[in-house]
DNA sequence: CATGAATGAGAATTCATTCAT
DNA sequence: CATGAATGAATTCTCATTCAT
């Protein structure tokens, strides 16, 4: 059986969906392909999960869980929205940057769908947002970000900028770590283009 | 009459995948689907592409196609760096903002697999990042922007924000157009956050 | 259940594709066909054979073994070479002769393809052949058989005869039991047209 | 367009599909393949033939109508009934090993299916049977050949020898010539193998 | 006669899911 | 809880044949 962290079959199940869907891509994945790896029998996968698609939500789930409740305390731990920024952008790259195949997933085989994508920016990746957000909205009131800015459409946009950089990574298939784009990144969010 | 010499077949099977797939998705969209609105036989398809798959791939080609020459033209009406952004952000939103369907595909669907987005990256959004990096490279000639940046970094920077956007625009069910974004994304891209 | 331990299943698909392909013919006989006479669904076929190639291959396999295992055991219960020729005869034809539906695979539908025949030929016909030529030596050793017929070449023409009033048999309409003609055969074997 | 000995199209058709054909098997060889290689457009191939099925049939008569009239003259050249059999082997080794395409096409290809061979051997072969057991009857008129034969049933056991000599050359892939095997067969189908 | 674009019926195979053990 | 044999719906693609030019 796959070794996993703490031993139930769900995770064992998770873990392995994660390596052989990077590997193969959703759709080229089957059940039965997850069920070897985790060491269980394909019936058994149905006892955790209704159906193959729940898999992949699940999968989401934990995989954004981190990163929602890592942003939070990351972001509990500054005082400034400079630094609470600097920091979402350190602890996005590098929670992607740590493990390719769910780096994979979460840039490329999560997006499968529109069906699916909508559900998706329903739940959590609104709720990521929505701390980034809060921390434009921050620097707003302390004066240190420009006040002509709408922090929802500058979430989107703080989000559009690390999302890029994490599908580059992905696809690109050199061995430079993610994170180190991290300084990069900050200075070209808050200062953007021009002189 | 040489195969595709007016490419009126052709053309109507590429108008009526968009359709299908940006209604139903790539995997749920069966051959016969696309063949029964462009008004072919199932058979006639395989004259024109090798595969399903080669119809998601001509699909993008062809939206590729007017980004990039489309992309270039606006950027040579321009002179400086500034203008030219202003007329790629403008052109990017404009483009994908015109048509919902052909949004969907190259928002959601041709996102499918690592497979095919490797070999999208490598053709023609390339390109299009050439175009975007070569702007930036002109603008830090010119003095008008920053010169401690990376004009490839920067253009990735630019695209992320863009297609956040788009996409953003693809899964909110709300009317608003796409494109009166534009004046926002590129006062981001710009100034950036801070004052 | 290990699978086929039993191999009732299995035994039921190739007991259902020896009827419809002799009916049929191999290439108008569908898997579901067989799946139906055999009462089992499409999909099970493909538990217990790679392809529909493969239900052909085990057919022959099937049907060869228990020509070779049969004609050695006949064999080995005679002494003299002449007994044992007419002891493969007799043997030949009455397990040809015994199920029209197998004789018509064996000597017409088992012969669809260059690529097909190769396999066969090198494998269990082979076999076959060897236990012909090794009675020919034996007979030659004996003195009973002429010392100037090389026994490999021997093997083949006595098989050719039997092959080919097999077929013979096999598209005749007549009712008329094949081992009938197994003292023909062997009288002619022997003593050859001349006087 | 294919070089063809009398330059009309038919024979062209017929010319290419031996080629095809023999490399590829009966049903992997497409009318689209036959026609490129004969240099006609596909629809022409319906010009000349009912249908695929009859591509074949045609080049059956066309192969066998050889067989039987250059069978005829070589009887005839001769006055004995040995005489007569050596040249039927000789002549029918001599056109099967003339050309090896052809051999596959009338040692495998042409035996698809009970259906194929059933109208064969009702037709042509028939008729090329008959020669034979002439032949055989001649002999046994003579006192050269034993009065206790069917000539029928001889005519098929040299058949049988025949072309299980024939089948085993085009499956071995050695370069020996098989008419090379003429001598050896008329030994063995005159004296049998008795001493 | 000749063309070749278009047709559309047809079939093998896959795989998510179930359920008897 | 766990198994894994069995299911059968579902879909891509091929290719013989036609027919308007």
């Amino acid at each position: 059986m796959a070794r996993n962290s703490d031993g139930t079959k769900r995770t064992a199940i998770l873990d392995a969906a994660v390596v052989e869907i990077a590997r193969h891509g959703y759709h080229q994945t089957t059940v039965a392909m997850i069920a070897r790896r985790a060491g269980v029998a394909d019936g058994t996968i149905y006892l955790y999960f209704r159906n193959k698609e729940e898999i992949l939500f699940s999968l989401f789930e934990r995989a954004m869980g981190r990163f929602i409740s890592e942003g939070r305390s990351q972001v509990d731990q500054e005082t400034t929205a400079i630094e609470k920024l600097r920091r979402i952008v350190e602890l996005h790259l590098t929670l992607v940057g740590k493990d390719r195949d769910l780096a994979i997933i979460s840039q490329v085989e999560l997006r499968h769908s529109l069906h699916f994508m909508d559900q998706l920016s329903r739940s959590q990746v609104g709720e990521y947002l929505a701390i980034i957000s809060q921390v434009v909205a921050q620097g707003m009131e302390e004066g240190s970000f420009r006040k002509d800015l709408d922090p929802i459409f500058a979430s989107k946009a703080i989000f559009g900028v690390l999302d890029e950089m994490a599908t580059d990574w992905v696809l690109s298939h050199r061995n430079k770590r993610l994170e180190s784009q991290a300084k990069a990144v900050t200075d070209f969010l808050l200062g953007g283009l021009s002189v």
